[in-house]
DNA sequence: GTGTCATCTGTAAACGTTTACGAGAACGTT
DNA sequence: AACGTTCTCGTAAACGTTTACAGATGACAC
């Protein structure tokens, strides 16, 4: 199947009759007699010769390529937040190195170490948990590194995270302004990072709009899936009778959305439900939901700039970006207008 | 923030007191005197040493890296693909490396002649179109291709694809058994290898079926998202009044429904609907729909392993699977079982 | 004809590994 | 004591580039 074998700049040179440097000047358009550079072109077209990155790699100290480690390949809001940084850091010519964690801290503790093997010039990580070990390998990585996502105190580096507890606020605010009464939360495991946030804004919200603080109005699901979220509404309606749901996230909102029909319930008549991430999923369902959109694309394209920028000048000054929610309202969270919005 | 400069087998060979050549024995396990491992590991642990990957890769002429190559990272069914291929690469020790080539087949023939530089030791493809030139490069490709999807004829390469040909005969046939009558297509890009399939199996089946090949019955949108499908669906419904639906993808498939809802008719009474890909999102639409599952993820597998089967022996002769299609049957296509299904 | 300068090109070292080869040591056998 | 084995370890070459340096050539002015 190979047409040839590879070539390199020794079997150019031998053909062209000149010596390797030329070979290598003529390829990387330096000065060179027009004779030289004729020569070489037709030698290297003939062999089909293209230079080795693996050796550029060695000699330059620099791979082109970016690291990106995500918990979940499949979730669409690190689907498109991959998207966007693929753009952009290919269009700066780096290649796009994926990692898929998982939730597992241990697996991000090897990738840092095999970072500092080199094979990428730096990495965009976006951790659901922080381990001791995690951040002591975090501060002993010697490429640079940008985090999606709140950082532990004690650890300095670039990073751009959304606020998701002031996102959680908004959905609370807009809700009593709808004048729902009883607002529930279902948040995903509440010792991740994001968790942590959100069952955070939700008291802070419910604090400050004078609400009393219902503990049965909370369940966690396990993970931040479609499945957990099933189940965490079930148990959720089986323990309470809410007029609106606040959801960690999109898919959380669309299993409560199912989970509502099927006990014979409306949306929003009966609760009204608000999502989060405004992901495609929020738009496509029926009714559409009022999502929280934490900027997951603009985030992902503000690191993807931080480290290019950190790649260009080592020095700059640690960069922290905080970028802020917006709600974005449809049919699931305001009663009466369900057609109208369609 | 570097702690340390970054150390080499020269610098832990001075302060072991050895050679290279024994630092590098040590680190990699090879037979060694009590003394000198204990000696080597210490200073290996002092100064941090991290053997360097480019200089491994060069050095073995390999790069423990597979590329994988699709058309849109934020496309759910591709989503799905590149977390099951980077788990099995994983696994196998390689890095995988990310690219979204977009529909524009020139990316495509850049990061093949790219990959001539050796930055991966082979390649997971999964092109919409081919067009003549991304033949060629296919074929003089020098290192390991493995494609996803159909190839054209005179291509001798690793491929799976589904047969979304017969996926497309799957639904009529179920949607014919349910008694419907005018059973329309919403397909996307004819000109796409995955287009011209779909399009393909639905004259068929509706011939085999002794139906009638109506062009009313028949749109194609821009392109396979929800947004094309929305227009696509408007399309169809202001020519005729199909009462079955089927569609080249989900997204499309929600596209439709939510068409319809808007027109006031009812899914699955007045018009059915069949999808494709059998995506969470058919799974999550309310109704359910019913949706073809051209089994992403086993294609996906099946892909990396042909590769890694590729890697280790390179002689393997050719090899090309088929994967059937199967029908999933959900409250979108059955009617009067809505309740039931839920 | 000599000196200065610019321009082009080849030699060789370097990037950080792995590994073939051979030298030497340790040890047992005769 | 001489010899063969086995084991350990260092020397050096190799992987395919880039690039500092110096040598060669020619042009030009005096």
């Amino acid at each position: 199947m190979p047409p040839t074998k590879k070539s390199t700049l020794v079997l150019v040179a031998e053909r062209a009759g000149v010596s390797i440097a030329s070979v290598s000047r003529v390829m990387n358009g330096l000065p060179a007699s027009q004779q030289v550079i004729e020569r070489v072109r037709q030698a290297a077209d003939e062999l089909g010769y293209v230079p080795d990155a693996t050796a550029r790699s060695l000699k330059a100290g620099k791979t082109d390529q970016i690291a990106l480690a995500v918990a979940d390949v499949g979730n669409p809001v690190y689907a498109g937040m991959m998207h966007e940084i693929s753009r952009v850091v290919t269009k700066a010519g780096y290649r796009l190195v994926l990692s898929s964690t998982g939730i597992d801290p241990h697996v991000q503790i090897d990738l840092l170490s095999s970072l500092n093997r080199g094979f990428a010039d730096g990495l965009i990580l976006s951790p659901l948990r922080f381990t001791e070990e995690l951040c002591v390998q975090l501060r002993a990585s010697r490429l640079p590194i940008v985090i999606i996502g709140s950082l532990p105190a004690g650890i300095e580096l670039d990073n751009v995270r959304a606020d998701s507890g002031r996102g959680i606020a908004l959905a609370v605010d807009h809700l009593v302004e709808q004048g729902r009464q009883r607002i529930a939360f279902i948040n995903g495991p509440v010792d991740t990072a994001p968790g942590a946030a959100r069952l955070n804004g939700y008291l802070r919200a419910l604090t400050e709009q004078g609400r009393p603080l219902n503990a049965d109005a909370q369940v966690n699901a396990s993970d931040f899936t479609y499945r957990a979220g099933l189940k965490a509404a079930n148990a959720l309606l089986d323990q309470t009778t809410p007029d609106a749901i606040v959801c960690a996230n999109d898919l959380l909102a669309v299993a409560a959305m199912k989970v509502i029909f099927k006990r014979g319930l409306r949306v929003p008549d009966d609760i009204a439900i608000v999502g989060m991430d405004d992901t495609d999923i929020a738009d496509l369902a029926q009714p559409a939901i009022t999502s929280v959109d934490l900027r997951s694309t603009k985030r992902a394209r503000m690191a993807a700039k931080l480290l290019l920028r950190r790649l260009e000048n080592p020095q700059a000054p640690v960069e922290q970006v905080v970028i802020e929610p917006k709600l974005v309202v449809r049919a699931s969270s305001v009663s009466g207008c369900a057609e109208a919005e369609l």
